[in-house]
DNA sequence: ATCTTTTGTTACGCCCTGTTACCTAAGCAT
DNA sequence: ATGCTTAGGTAACAGGGCGTAACAAAAGAT
């Protein structure tokens, strides 16, 4: 993909500077601002893929804007704050931050959340645009890419249900990849298995639908594994036929 | 297709900018517009593929404006809308709105709903036009584009009524392409095999008698599946053979 | 006019899917 | 370890979509 334009949001022009100069040492396109304006600016004048905002604006809060922001445009946001008090960190998430991070902060650290986030991001884009039709292995299975069947190891048809396939597809789409319930809902949405907002548990339930039907023993899933506090993996290694 | 033309009307500036904006980073072509004239002079100017329409226009009323508009050419429109009031949802679609969406709204919603119509109207257009007498073949089955019969792949000439060619038509035309039941129905009646608005579940069971003359095994059709909560597809490839 | 074929409507039942509630397992502090 | 708290598994339930048999209405055919 091209080259992932952020945002530096900070009002201490030292720091904005700073930041701003180190992010396109590493390669990213980085365009700083001050205020609220500079950034519908900046928003407005081409595509931002992440911002990062600062919590502490002097006279505006970084939170407020955060919550503004999200509510107009899913732009991914870092929260970089000098404060690392654990009630702003989680002012910051429930505004839908997507990542938070302390000032004074190792630069690695901050680059490996900032990709962390781009690839997320870019994980759902991709999985809600990629349709092609293929067939999947996974662990002496085969998907085909198109019916709402599996085949088992030992050659059986296993018939799923639309929404079943749908989280299988999501899955095969994202080995090894952690995958929030957020994300599985949002994909599934998306990507037309059906409609539907994802309330409550429906994901848990679904996930134990689709063990029951192809995990050997679903009470000890090999497949799809769990991610206490975080939410599903698929953890086989997935090869694509394409067709 | 060449890429779409988007038209985002919304009377207060920072919303138009920014949903103009939202839509360009993806990938559209948005031209904004805040008043009646601004919207007839951009429709004079060039194609128009979609529109964005917000309910709420101050003095005028987007739902009149609609209809007004509907009147005259049939350009899709989705209503956006401060107030998710379900009467005001109501009176969006007798005015014959595409769909309907209430701020603030989820972008990716948004632009689901955009790509949903965009295809649908896309679909249909093609559908409604396509005209020539053809030989199809699908799966073995051959269906020489006039009579209303088709041929097993073993030979055998089944006779199928009018209404049943004519889904079968709908379908060919429409390969591995979800079909909602309500286009399937505007087809039939536009492509004048016979009159008659489709009320109540006659398509489900126009699909099942289809279904059950051309499927081996009706209880699992290979060829016409259903898609839950959408409608039905015809997947199968499609072979044309002019005459 | 009567019979036959086509086509839409209704009703019933099955299946899919999200919600709820209860229980167990995993952390965590003491 | 023990008890407490919370996340996750899952059975049971409910609402709704869909298949389809049976009926009714409409259109031809004889």
């Amino acid at each position: 993909m091209a080259i992932p334009r952020l945002m530096v949001v900070d009002d201490d022009p030292e720091m904005r500077g700073m930041m701003t100069q180190f992010m396109r040492r590493n390669g990213f396109i980085a365009l700083p601002a001050a205020t609220e304006a500079e950034i519908k600016a900046h928003l407005e004048n081409g595509r931002i893929d992440l911002i990062l905002l600062d919590v502490n604006l002097g006279d505006e809060n970084g939170v407020d804007i955060c919550g503004r922001l999200r509510k107009e445009q899913a732009v991914p946001v870092i929260f970089v704050s000098a404060l690392s008090a654990d009630h702003q960190r989680m002012a910051g998430y429930e505004v839908g931050a997507d990542d938070y991070i302390a000032k004074p902060f190792n630069p690695d650290l901050l680059l490996a959340r900032v990709r962390a986030v781009l690839t997320r991001t870019q994980r759902t884009a991709s999985l809600i645009y990629r349709r092609r039709v293929s067939t999947f292995t996974f662990a002496g299975w085969t998907y085909d890419g198109k019916r709402d069947e599996v085949l088992s190891p030992s050659g059986y048809q296993v018939a799923l249900s639309q929404r079943e396939t749908g989280l299988l597809k999501v899955l095969l789409a994202n080995p090894h990849i952690p995958l929030t319930r957020e994300e599985i809902a949002a994909a599934l949405d998306v990507t037309g298995e059906t409609s539907a907002e994802a309330t409550g548990r429906a994901i848990d339930v679904l996930v134990g639908r689709l063990r029951s039907k192809i995990e050997a023993n679903p009470k000890e899933p090999k497949l799809i594994k769990t991610e206490r506090g975080v939410g599903y993996v698929f953890c086989t290694d997935v090869t694509v036929d394409k067709s």
